[in-house]
DNA sequence: CTGAAAGCGCTAACAC
DNA sequence: GTGTTAGCGCTTTCAG
């Protein structure tokens, strides 16, 4: 009995070649292996365990490196602590942003990340859904519009895990969303832009997709209450990209009667319509004022340094993974979290 | 046995509420569950099987919607089809484009990917390798320095798990790595400014981990060589962040005789720069040269568009993943890529 | 309070 | 060619 620790597995070593198992622990402890499990597992809903034992246990595991195998784990019907994430696009800097506020909500938590990226590409994105369900994450976050991909989305509500729809631009059927109110931050840079004493608007964004949709819709509902609609001259349909951005602000510089103020969809737009000004020489906000939407970290480093609706990414990202996690059992709900408004350098009064 | 397909289990709900298994394939095509899994992994070296047989499981399986599931694979000791990837700062928008790049390549080999982000924080790393591997990634890439976590390093390169070190800054013992030729890169840099008649040069951008260190001194040398050695009081160690690149280049501006051309270690760092100078209202390039390093994606971008160092971002990734897969079974590598030179509107002659 | 034993879904000998 | 049989490391009854 004294000397049984000698049937026990190197432990000497810096690093053993295979990982502790609880077998392991319970030949040098001396219990069973279903006693480790139940002393490092230590559930509430347990059954007791003599201190002796539990202290004696949790010595050993603690001195052999002992980590748990989450696959043994997860093939028992445990908890994986995975996370799966599908990107709309995660080249886009706004959802790069996004990945990094959830992975480090997820840590806190301690959950591990897996990530996939749908690129827009529907079979791809279902196949992904069906790698990340079989590799049994906890729960999946869904960042951007999947509404392009209805097999997926249709799949995803009706499996097991819980989902959270994270920017997806609306309520979704099914499915746990948090979005920001597009609509609030649209009316508050209208507000801004009319205060200031605009008149003449332009809008610069693709209308298909989600938060940017909404947007459009925003923008063209609040200057119509205003009692100055938009004509359709004055919005431009584009990708979600800076070159696109630039070339539509281009177009819309050089209409007749152009706007004083331009809306865009999102930052990463706003980008590319100060870079086509400055390459025109167009003075912002001398001439044109421009107003972006996410706030992406880049913002607050465009030249001039760019007004915008700040979106609440950490707040949003922390609270779908919250409720990723811990997935309410009852039913789905629909958060809406409320944008701020930064001003900073490329909003101004109109020319005279 | 022409109606033993009835006690095969449901197949004809859209979403099954129990994931198919070989077992039930096996159960409707009536053979033997191992049968099942021959066919479905049809190594090369595999055991011969009737056509027949194949068809008819093959045709089960895809009928039923069959998706193997990785964890008992894994369990088994096959591969998990995981990649690990623990990233210095995900933040950093470099780092977050890399990590599209890996990604996207993953895919390509049919990889899914694990996400940690070390967040320089040395114990919170260790466990994450710990969690990584005891998750069974079939390979770990590290992006970025991790030079000041000897104790990740030290563990990872003891472990079974390939490991590619990635933008590391330079060779590590024990793992693969994948680096940019930072030297080359500054001595493009200096040879287009020294071109363009610059004599005085500044330097901005912390010298402490892998690449930026290697650019520093690359930068000092190339300097030397020229038989111009850079003044202290023209290099200025930041963090890699915009707001201390304009920081430094406020303090660079206004010392006696100011470089005229300054190298900065990161495109990140160089914003900030142009930042500052925008703020300061310093011409660029009238009055000072600005030149970058990565061509991140917004480098393009900025007003002026910056001239930079262009980091092969995409083949150094598609590398590292094809390496990390395919980790060949003797001795580690380290491989340097060529950057190449990108001109854009920060650089030119000095003011005379 | 603790041990024995039965699998989770899959792969890999080993039989026939 | 194909079926049988062990487990991989763990959680969870079910018996003491």
């Amino acid at each position: 009995m004294a000397t049984n620790e000698d049937n026990s597995v190197a432990h000497d070593q810096d690093t053993p070649d295979r990982p502790m198992t609880m077998q392991d622990i319970a030949r040098v402890s001396g219990v069973s292996q279903s006693t480790v499990s139940r002393v490092l597992n230590d559930a509430v809903t347990t059954v007791p365990i003599a201190e002796v034992t539990r202290q004696r246990v949790l010595e050993v595991a603690g001195r052999l490196g002992y980590r748990p195998n989450p696959l043994a784990r997860g093939l028992r019907g445990a908890k994986t602590m995975l996370l799966g994430i599908i990107v709309r696009e995660i080249s886009d800097p706004f959802f790069a942003h996004a990945v990094e506020a959830v992975s480090v909500r997820a840590r806190e938590r301690n959950y591990n990340v897996v990530l996939g990226s749908a690129h827009s590409l529907a079979d791809e994105a279902i196949e992904l859904r069906a790698v990340l369900e079989t590799r049994h994450c906890d729960a999946i976050i869904l960042l951007g519009d999947m509404r392009d991909q209805p097999r997926l989305l249709d799949d995803l509500s009706a499996s097991r895990v819980p989902v959270v729809a994270l920017w997806q631009g609306s309520a979704l059927a099914g499915v746990d969303t948090v979005n920001v109110d597009n609509r609030a931050g649209v009316e508050a840079a209208i507000a801004h832009l009319t205060g200031l004493g605009h008149r003449r608007f332009g809008f610069i964004g693709e209308g298909q997709h989600g938060d940017v949709r909404a947007r459009l819709s925003a923008f063209v509902e609040s200057l119509t209450e205003r009692g100055m609609p938009p004509g359709d001259a004055h919005i431009l349909p584009t990708i979600n990209d800076p070159a696109a951005g630039a070339d539509a602000f281009r177009r819309l510089a050089s209409s007749t009667e152009p706007p004083t103020a331009v809306v865009t969809a999102t930052d990463h737009i706003a980008i590319g319509a100060l870079h086509a000004a400055h390459g025109h020489g167009i003075a912002i906000p001398g001439q044109v004022s421009i107003v972006g939407f996410d706030d992406i970290p880049f913002a607050a480093y465009s030249a001039p340094p760019l007004t915008t609706v700040h979106n609440p990414i950490t707040e949003m990202a922390s609270l779908a993974v919250d409720l990723a996690i811990d997935r309410s059992p009852s039913g789905t709900a629909d958060h809406v979290l409320a944008p701020t408004f930064t001003v900073r350098a490329t909003t101004g009064p109109p020319p005279s």
